[in-house]
DNA sequence: TTTAAAATCTAACACTGTTAGGCAAAGTTA
DNA sequence: TAACTTTGCCTAACAGTGTTAGATTTTAAA
């Protein structure tokens, strides 16, 4: 019977339909702001009903975290086509991901465990800039004097808390427990970094 | 009157407490599972008592962040005695940053918003690891034959995955949008390392 | 000891994820 | 067509969340 195919196709729609409400709601009011009463607001249905697409809402999440992950495969096999050397492959696929994390915000968010909280306190108390402001002074100290500018700092200063910073989200989220490799990276960097200001 | 320092100690006392308390069921159970009723259970009181102490739930949330800073400064103070070049110095800063991130993983988390979900997922899904595979792929091929084995090539990886992460989730959770920078610690990083690599 | 104030509680509201049970429409079989 | 089964969807509920209002108890001041 060719009515079984068509309501297959029905049940197919409306389990898009529900990764892609959430999705809405998420760029609309944020992640934290997602819940299965919204959701089957926006799909013109109760909340029971999501439970016969998606075991629960976790489950609809992680759907999300797999499709952002095809999406980003897609995305930079596509930029490794731009590029004929290996080198310039290497760049284009990590600035495909570069982009594919500001183009899918909310998916890249909810692959990787970023949070937004804290926005606007930053500039509110002084102890939040204190680490900041420490590191910046250090950086600036060794910056040879012909180039010591604020922007130069900057750009210093965000390439070191970069890869500090980078790391340990891997790890925290990951949990990959590889000391050796981390203490090794760690220590490329910060003193990669250093290298560059100084010659 | 002494009985009103004494009262007024004893107020700071549960204020603590309730930070404490905080930080404790966050350790035990992480943040998803904090809630002002589990709270005001392990200081002794009802739910309400504790709204005499902070605003809300964030309030609480927004002064350990607070009191994280404060600790992440002092630490780095410290490591900076242990040096006397400037350069030293900033080494042992980011090590003291980085080491703090560990030792105190939750107010790291709920300072820098560093989920951790998908936990367990990572394994299962092939589509999940298809990105990284490519970017490993690429690299290898890059890599000199005579250094081309897997710790050497994760390293690289890891490298390269920090920068980049590091960068977006400080551009995410901080919206910078100081465009410029952005594209120049990319690519300074991304070319940094591919010349690491080749030579 | 009475009165004022402070500390703390209970109860409730509106929300959350999730489950159980029922009702009605649709499909299947006799 | 009639009876029966399945499907789709809903309402109601449970236990939990953050938060507030109001009553109640405890403490301090007169």
């Amino acid at each position: 019977m060719a009515s079984k195919d068509r309501i297959q196709k029905l049940k197919e729609d409306t389990r898009l339909n529900i990764l892609s409400a959430s999705l809405d709601i998420a760029k609309e009011e944020g992640w934290a702001a997602l819940s299965m009463r919204k959701i089957a607001d926006k799909i013109d249905y109760t909340a029971p009903v999501i439970y016969e697409y998606f075991a629960n809402k976790d489950a609809i999440l992680r759907e999300l975290t797999r499709i952002g992950y095809v999406k980003l495969a897609t995305r930079m096999e596509e930029a490794c086509k731009l590029s004929t050397t290996p080198e310039g492959q290497l760049e284009a696929m990590w600035l495909a991901y570069w982009n594919f994390a500001f183009a899918y915000k909310e998916l890249y968010q909810v692959m990787y465990g970023v949070e937004m909280n804290c926005c606007t306190a930053l500039n509110e108390c002084p102890d939040y800039s204190k680490p900041m402001n420490m590191l910046w002074d250090k950086i600036e100290e060794i910056t040879p004097p012909e180039r010591r500018n604020e922007e130069y700092i900057d750009r210093k200063y965000y390439t070191f808390w970069s890869v500090v910073h980078g790391l340990i989200s891997i790890n925290l989220t990951n949990q990959l427990s590889r000391e050796e490799i981390n203490r090794e990276v760690l220590r490329d960097a910060i003193t990669g970094v250093i290298n560059s200001i100084k010659n």
